[in-house]
DNA sequence: ACAAAACTTTACTGACCAGTCAACTGGTCG
DNA sequence: CGACCAGTTGACTGGTCAGTAAAGTTTTGT
């Protein structure tokens, strides 16, 4: 019962560079097609529509990233407030290897359809808010150890998730506006700062 | 030398609405032109293209985006950090009505705009670096005060700036994908608290 | 009144869009 | 052998895309 075709594998990884490199919109599925030496009539073999394709790559890009950035950066054994770190660094340096090789930081997958798409596809937009939780849990997980291992106040650890987040994803689209990923590095400490509120009562 | 037609701003305000709602690339010229009510011929007499239209727009709500929310939010008598808040007060309020009127939390018009094209579209990328970077300015403004009063360390001012323009960014963005305006309420505060670095050492 | 400028209108390109369909190929069963 | 199955192929539909051309109308300044 093994797969006699990875055609599908291949418009999976076309999907993944060619919406990146430009937009879900401006991507036809006849170029789709081209780009991954596959006829039109299969692409329709293998998914019922478009948005069904952007789906399954939403679905195989989360896990990449998974792979890639958040394992890496959460599951190590190093200091919670040293993951944070990790994060923008490994961020960092996908962003710079991209631009190394197109051209343009090319910013988040998640972030750049959410906001392309998610006013106009409901199961696209839910799509996202899931992988979005998921690694709001992760990060969740983070600020809870680093606030058990005395590194942090009591703070709202679920809200100060969600703000790292909030932050990390607007540092990629920084970069991406200026084309630069070095602010990645530059702005790395801010998340840090997030979770490190002494509870210093200012105005008011 | 008065003008004689309207049509022109009319189209400008479709382009917002239009645009907002869904994306730049899934809004043709025409749909722009009948809910502009206007005729294409028309479209092409005023502007030479439809990024043409798209530079025109970003110029237009540059000036509306700073006269509803960043002339209020920071060029008041308040305090310094109370501007932050208010900054992202006046967001929530803006959201809110939108999803009110709409069904649909819509984000930021620049955001939207900067993930969807600034990979393909140079000059349109190149615009709206500058409009981030004048956001930037005045948020600076607002960080440099607050360390004149004594509510802040001596921290990097411009980079705190970029912090908090970045996290706003995020902020919006995350509000988008769950649909749900109160996120800019809920994680208001962490933007002070990227500023508020109490320099205490942690992680080594 | 007149001409020029500002604007509108209609009809038109040629390319591309997502999606469909029926015929076809080569391999693997019984 | 023959049927079945996974996958392939190319031609096709109807619609929309950005943009153009040229003639027509209205408004303005003189």
């Amino acid at each position: 019962m093994a797969r006699t075709s990875d055609a599908k594998e291949r418009l999976l990884a076309s999907a993944l560079e060619l919406f990146s490199e430009r937009s879900y919109a401006n991507v036809g599925v006849q170029e789709l097609c081209e780009h991954a030496g596959v006829k039109k009539g299969s692409f329709y073999y293998f998914f019922k529509s478009k948005q069904d394709l952007m789906l399954e790559a939403l679905e195989h890009q989360s896990r990449a990233i998974g792979r890639m950035i958040l394992t890496p950066a959460f599951c190590s054994n190093l200091p919670p407030l040293e993951r944070i770190e990790r994060l923008f660094h490994l961020t960092y340096e996908f962003q710079k290897a991209m631009k190394e090789k197109t051209g343009r930081v090319r910013g988040c997958f998640f972030g750049n359809l959410a906001l392309e798409l998610s006013t106009q596809d409901e199961s696209i937009r839910h799509r996202l808010d899931r992988i979005f939780r998921t690694a709001i849990t992760s990060i969740e997980k983070t600020v809870q150890d680093a606030v058990s291992a005395g590194d942090l106040a009591d703070i709202d650890v679920a809200a100060t998730a969600e703000a790292i987040l909030a932050y990390w994803e607007g540092v990629i689209m920084l970069a991406k506006v200026r084309n630069d990923p070095g602010l990645l590095k530059d702005l790395a400490k801010g998340a840090k700062e997030l979770a490190i509120t002494e509870t210093k009562d200012t105005a008011g």
